[in-house]
DNA sequence: TCTGGGGTCCTAGGACCC
DNA sequence: TCTGGGGTCCTAGGACCC
């Protein structure tokens, strides 16, 4: 048997527990930056239709009295760290899909803590007295069921789906609401006459693989409720096959100078990433989003695996100059991917930068002392010069500034 | 002040090699 | 008397998830 814990409007719910004058308002959680969406709305937010990805005018236009409160992150960590903790009084085996969900593995733990249903009564209780916070728990023979039973009664839901009651409950189900069946699945299917779990379920097998390849064979199993994928606990999990940054700018920019700051921004925090997790890539994407929202990929392989900032910079700069910009530049992203652990647990390319740009291992040496530096004081403390003076503007004329204490040099 | 950011997996075409 | 087949690598894009 798995289990589902997901969070109610999580970030939303943290805010209203930390301060009394959000509670029962309808509030929505946002970044920090001019453009930017909805991460989470409250209930009361729900209620007149704020939905997460909407953006503050539509927001408000539904719901002129919402309160927008910017995202603390770390608020957000603290209280999943503390919620994690609880669930693993029950099982080991306890996967951290998300921020605010998990997914547990309880075959084994009847004997301790009873019948699922107690088990999640029980989390239940355990979460919402460290927190205050509440969430839908889901039962079923497998993690796509046991999703299913988890957004079945929201907000603070209790569901139990028993292998035997699977097939009932997906007959009349309609397909978009399975985990992994977005809305081009959903209207695809909806063309071939297909809108039920029971119909999909129905549908044969060969003409779902003629159309939709290997996903047309787990789309005929999943409309029957069969899913394969394991829970995989901390510590068991795949390494990252890519590490990535993405912005959307203040405002669209044409200028390449100034495109190419962000670039080694961008390419800085991939790299201080991928080398706390020891990790080096090959593949260098860069992403470009033009004005109208059209976005575009150009990707390059190196000869070697690095984490080296410049590296990825100049790699970026490469592609970038490649391009023929037909429009101002609305969101930049460096991606490293094609990743290997590192296990000379170095920083930089080692040999193969020598070959590359006849720089000795003193490189490697610059970026592991500029991350200590910066482990120790903050991020960005310790930086490349031409990104301080990009961000002299933003970062220290920046309302929140104060005369002394903000950082330290 | 119109539309964030971080991922995974799959597909498909072309280059290149034997 | 027009051009096979199999495999790998690289690249770009799209669907989906939170």
């Amino acid at each position: 048997m798995i289990m589902h814990v997901d969070m109610n409007a999580f970030f939303a719910s943290v805010e209203q527990r930390a301060n009394p004058a959000l509670r029962g308002r309808p509030i929505a959680v946002t970044g920090s930056a001019g453009r930017t969406v909805i991460t989470t709305a409250s209930y009361e937010a729900r209620a007149f239709g704020v939905k997460t990805g909407m953006n503050r005018y539509e927001a408000k236009k539904l719901c002129p009295e919402i309160i927008f409160v910017v995202g603390d992150n770390r608020k957000y960590v603290d209280t999943s760290i503390r919620i994690i903790e609880i669930i693993k009084q029950y099982s080991p085996m306890v996967e951290v899909y998300s921020i605010d969900e998990a997914f547990v593995d309880i075959s084994g733990t009847r004997a301790l803590f009873g019948t699922p249903y107690d088990m999640g009564a029980s989390i239940k209780r355990g979460i919402k007295e460290a927190t205050g916070l509440v969430c839908s728990v889901g039962v079923g023979p497998n993690k796509l069921i046991a999703k299913l039973a988890g957004e079945m009664e929201k907000p603070d839901g209790l569901v139990v789906i028993e292998e035997s009651e699977v097939e009932s409950v997906l007959k009349e189900l309609p397909v978009k609401e399975l985990w992994g069946i977005g809305s081009k699945l959903t209207k695809h299917l909806a063309e071939m006459g297909v809108r039920t779990c029971g119909e999909l379920a129905a549908f044969p097998v060969r003409e779902l693989k003629r159309r939709f390849g290997i996903v047309g064979e787990k789309l005929s199993l999943m409309g029957r409720g069969i899913y394969e994928g394991a829970v995989v606990p901390e510590g068991r999990e795949a390494r990252a096959k890519s590490v990535g940054h993405s912005t959307t700018l203040p405002h669209d920019i044409s200028d390449l100078v100034s495109i190419k700051r962000y670039l080694l921004k961008l390419s800085e925090m991939v790299g201080t990433r991928s080398r706390r997790h020891a990790l080096k890539g090959r593949k260098v994407t860069l992403t470009l989003r033009y004005s109208d929202f059209y976005t575009f990929t150009r990707q390059n392989t190196l000869s070697c695996h690095t984490n080296d900032t410049h590296i990825v910079y100049k790699a970026a700069q490469r592609i970038l100059s490649s391009i023929q910009l037909r429009s101002p530049v609305r969101l930049i992203g460096v991606t490293l991917s094609d990743m290997r652990e590192d296990e000379t647990g170095r920083a930089g390319t080692g040999a193969c930068q020598m070959e590359l740009f006849g720089e000795s291992d003193r490189f490697g040496a610059l970026l592991e002392a500029m991350d200590s530096i910066n482990r120790e004081y903050g991020r960005f403390t310790l930086t490349w010069g031409s990104l301080f003076m990009e961000n002299e503007a933003s970062w220290v004329i920046a309302p929140s500034w104060r005369p002394s204490g903000v950082r330290r040099y």
